[in-house]
DNA sequence: ATTTAGTTGTGACATTTTTCACGGAAGGTG
DNA sequence: CACCTTCCGTGAAAAATGTCACAACTAAAT
């Protein structure tokens, strides 16, 4: 039971990554891989791949490697990766606009109910393809309308408040495109990018290694 | 020399986002910082960023903590912060239009300036305020105006292509939105940002943490 | 039935990364 | 000028993560 607990969190990102690779195998027709395969494919050693999906006491078998659907099942299931979220995004800025009308395309499972941003005039007039409220109303409608996962885009300065809303509304993820920091109480999960801190590492490392 | 290569890749990324808050702090008029205080505002403990700023051999001094603008300085130099990059956007997207637009404002010192489609009637029609080249002239392009950095935002079967022929115009640093693991030759840094991946990655610590 | 090649599962090992404890310096204060 | 508070730097301990080697297993081939 708690044995869930006990998947390092850089595992289960990697078994995400394992699951789509999958789904793509899947679909092409492969019905077993190994591995190795696995590994190459994702930049990953194979025993790292092996390991990580020894976690979730997967049955791969024999000669043959893993049976592709079989593997895909396993891992969807043990991290509901099937379960279907209810999302809002927060924030209607250009990278806001694009998440929220590219959502349903980039992550299948995500249905996008709403979105918020706090620009009177843009509630107004935007057409996004969802209902747009103003963010005093976060709370109520998050509330309502029953969501559970929100994609942060908002201003730097106001994304604390916007996410205590959020929560108060009884959010249970936050995907945080923000720079801050966000302060939240347990069983709030939070998952950061931070795109314009990826581009100064990048170019960080670039320096390094150049 | 080598001193560089000795910092580990999590602890250039945290100074990274230091580098970030200090430019807040900085214009907010703040001149001293205490470690806590840092570790505070990004959920970081107070040693861990000690330890980081030590691995540039930071000059903190005393009982106020950390000179703000030097420390700012120091990084920034350590890691070639504010060197401009020329950066192309590959893949008009919703993404990629959305990044292309935004990048500017989003990342300052990064200037991009072109951008690439395999839609010719796109690359035609489309403005994004930079010059809108065909795929199959990336090398050419990217070696004529000295482009060396690349954003990838092209769908996932096209991606490893894309990087080849960016790579042979002379990219350093791809930043990778692309779902594909790009392999690339020495030389060539890479940073990954899958963000389908990282919806499943949340929804799956939703679901193992509720 | 036996062999053989290929692949998984896993416990031990190595490395990396984080945490900690404490000496010592800097700057106010009386 | 001595004191006292606050904070940094760092080497050592601890935890987490990744790597490895190898036994066990499977499926096909002979």
């Amino acid at each position: 039971m708690d044995e869930r607990k006990s998947i390092p969190v850089p595992a289960a990102a990697r078994l995400c990554a394992v699951y789509r690779l999958l789904c793509d195998l899947s679909a092409q027709g492969v019905n077993f891989v190994s591995s190795g395969d696995l590994g190459e494919a994702l930049g990953i050693g194979a025993h790292n791949i092996r390991k990580d999906i020894s976690h979730i006491s997967g049955g791969g078998s024999g000669r043959s490697g893993y049976d592709t659907a079989r593997l895909k099942k396993q891992i969807a299931e043990h991290f509901g990766l099937e379960n279907e979220y209810r999302a809002c995004v927060t924030g209607l800025g250009r990278l806001g606009q694009a998440l929220v009308r590219d959502g349903q395309h980039i992550f299948k499972e995500l249905k996008i109910v709403a979105a918020f941003d706090s620009d009177l005039n843009r509630v107004e007039t935007i057409d996004v393809g969802v209902p747009v409220h103003p963010t005093y109303e976060i709370t109520e409608t998050v509330k309502r309308l029953n969501i559970d996962t929100a994609i942060l885009t908002v201003p730097d300065p106001t994304a604390q408040e916007c996410a205590e809303r959020l929560i108060t509304g009884g959010i249970k993820g936050i995907m945080n495109f923000t720079a801050t920091h966000l302060k939240v109480k347990g069983g709030v999960t939070v998952r950061n990018i931070d795109l314009a801190g990826e581009f100064k590492i990048l170019s960080a490392l670039m320096f390094l290694g150049g």
